[in-house]
DNA sequence: GATGAATGAGTGTTCATTCAT
DNA sequence: CATGAATGAACACTCATTCAT
């Protein structure tokens, strides 16, 4: 489902190795000036390749574009599934991957940012693969909200919207960073919204259970 | 303090007209092909006017962008106040203007998508008149919540960080709608969204107050 | 011979003044920005009338750069027989002719200076006109000039070919001006240019004529 | 001290040949139609390139007819010093720069006008460095002038103000050859502003000193 | 006669993309 | 595989000119 962008080279390391050149270039300028204030050959030039070259790796302006984007949400559905590994507790994982996404986030906000603004400059196709990978970060959230709420932890919700609201509170960050700096930082930022969303998920149950393994984890 | 954009006609009501046509024109356009992908000669013919006429109200490209920008941020500014008007308790106010934020961005999702995406698109003036306004707007909510917290109704939060969240709450359904139109409404994402809220920042006080008012106000 | 500039509006007298209006705002701005760089619509502002107004008096906008032109040949062609009026001596008016003319040229430099500027922005027909008002010039130095070989004062010579010296001579200065402000003056730069022709081209019979007016005009 | 235009190609080689290209094929249609009516696509066209290649030579449609009147400036101080080589005796150099600044000019009558037309539409910098080219051709003059004048031969006068009139009449020739090559040469011309000025400006030792060399010369 | 809003053709310039070397 | 010179389509913006009021 994922749609491949064409290289006229064939050494596959290469082709992964010129690539990461020019998506490093081009999220750096693009985070900068916009993706379509940003030309190939400058592009090019910071990469430290000829404008040519680019050509030999990528179709068009749009594939690098596609590139970078999807190496943001790569990087999404890469980090909290590590992050997650050998947690096995339900409320634990959530909160995991809650925190994850806003790490991740907060680590490159301006990539998280291009996301927004650009996938609309993409062609159909290559935003429906964007759309895509996305849905399948938010899956991972879903499968974590689902294991609390089957275990009894969390109230019988509507769980994809719940994922979306983490989903925001993690992309927030990266959407008003400019702003949240002045007053604020991400962990403070994460750990209250956390907050907010227990409060509202979880049942006496959950808390029970919540607050037991909170001191067990204290514990260690 | 809000950039005023030149215009060589002196007849403010022509001015005034002149301009809604081309924003309208714009509006659609932007929110379809991306700001960058429109062409003043479009814009021009979907307002139905010479390409020459728009540069008779505006001295550049990104003004047309920048009137676009600022009319759907005056929207917000003047809807959120006008279904203030006559509400005085201040729970009920904070409801009122939390679903008023969420109504005013559901009516038109594509322009606050555009503010997200196009507003760095803007000249450094015309980008910090934007936040400008934003940032009024977001006094409103500041306002609400504050008043919240002097009545003992909500917990003593960090209201400017609180502010943001209802922010993102509104905007998160222009963000995302083209997902949560598949599975909610926008009234059940504004209705679970407040419940969320009220559940984390209200006092003991303020349940039993609120209780009491919305008694009341099914009563009526 | 003289192309006439057609006007929509018949009161001869009303014509005449817009168009001097028009002219003098013209000439002033083309000075100082060049022909092709001055907007009708700043040309009007100037004038103090409106940029439609000067279509009434006027085809084009190259009509307006002939009207200017031709004002600037109008002041020599009404300078130089002014100063000789009275003057009887074929040495005398020559001197005249050649003093009348670099004083013409001095008064308005910018004004000489466009006719060798922008005479070519002209349609054919009136460029044509400019040079026949320049000729016309001209012949007011050549009669001069003619005058004085006919009487002996001067030599056989190609009496055109001095008299294009001459308007050289008075052209010269505004075409240098720039530079020879910084060391020279106008009456310095021509006296030394018509004691240079007088030398050049005076008979014995001239020197001896001429020797004897001077003192007679000395004399006065 | 000349400002420099600047190339996006480093290729010293082919940006001379290029802009010798488009140079040539500016100052052709310069020269017929005028620079502001010159599109810089007919410019492309006439010189076998396309419209875009000429901005990787040059910056701005102006940056060509910099070039051009850079050109024609050029060719006057290599062609003075050329003619003058080999030529010792000041009187004899003195004729002989005349005699090429005369020759040069009419070699390209067009070139010259051109400089006097189109010089004000550079922009300040371009026009200061045209001017100083020009001042430099003239100090050639001013040398031979003050040789002269230093050995004896020519009359105490102001060298610089002698220097301009000579460069008028070289010039002279282009401003008005449309009217000379009715009824003369540009030897004629030449020869008998020469011999003007000589008149003016030999003093007896001078003309004592010519007839012997012309004699000399004569002779071989 | 006077205004100035409206038109729309025209142009300088940029930049994604190609291709000969 | 790599380069960068060359192409040419596209677009923002200007401004002479018109015409309804």
């Amino acid at each position: 489902m994922v749609s491949q962008v064409y290289s006229s080279v064939d050494d596959v390391e290469l082709v992964e190795r010129r690539r990461q050149q020019v998506v490093a270039a081009a999220a750096e300028l693009y985070g900068r000036n916009g993706f379509h204030k940003t030309t190939v050959k400058e592009i090019a030039q910071l990469a430290g390749v000829s404008a040519g070259l680019i050509y030999s790796y990528v179709k068009t302006k749009e594939d690098v574009l596609f590139l970078v984007l999807r190496s943001v949400l790569e990087s999404y559905a890469r980090e909290i599934p590590k992050a997650l590994e050998g947690v096995t507790d339900p409320v634990q994982r959530f909160c995991t991957a809650v925190r994850a996404y806003c790490e991740v986030v907060g680590a490159k906000p301006d990539a998280t940012l291009l996301a927004y603004r650009e996938t609309k400059s993409l062609g159909r196709e290559q935003q429906a693969a964007i759309k895509e990978m996305e849905l399948e970060t938010n899956q991972l959230l879903i499968q974590c909200i689902d294991d609390c709420v089957v275990a009894g932890y969390f109230r019988r919700i509507n769980v994809e919207l719940a994922a979306y609201r983490l989903v925001l509170l993690a992309h927030g960050w990266a959407l008003k960073a400019w702003r949240f700096k002045e007053f604020t930082t991400l962990e403070e930022y994460t750990e209250e919204g956390l907050d907010l969303f227990l409060n509202a998920l979880m049942t006496p149950a959950g808390w029970q259970h919540y607050l037991g393994t909170a001191r067990e984890v204290a514990g260690k």
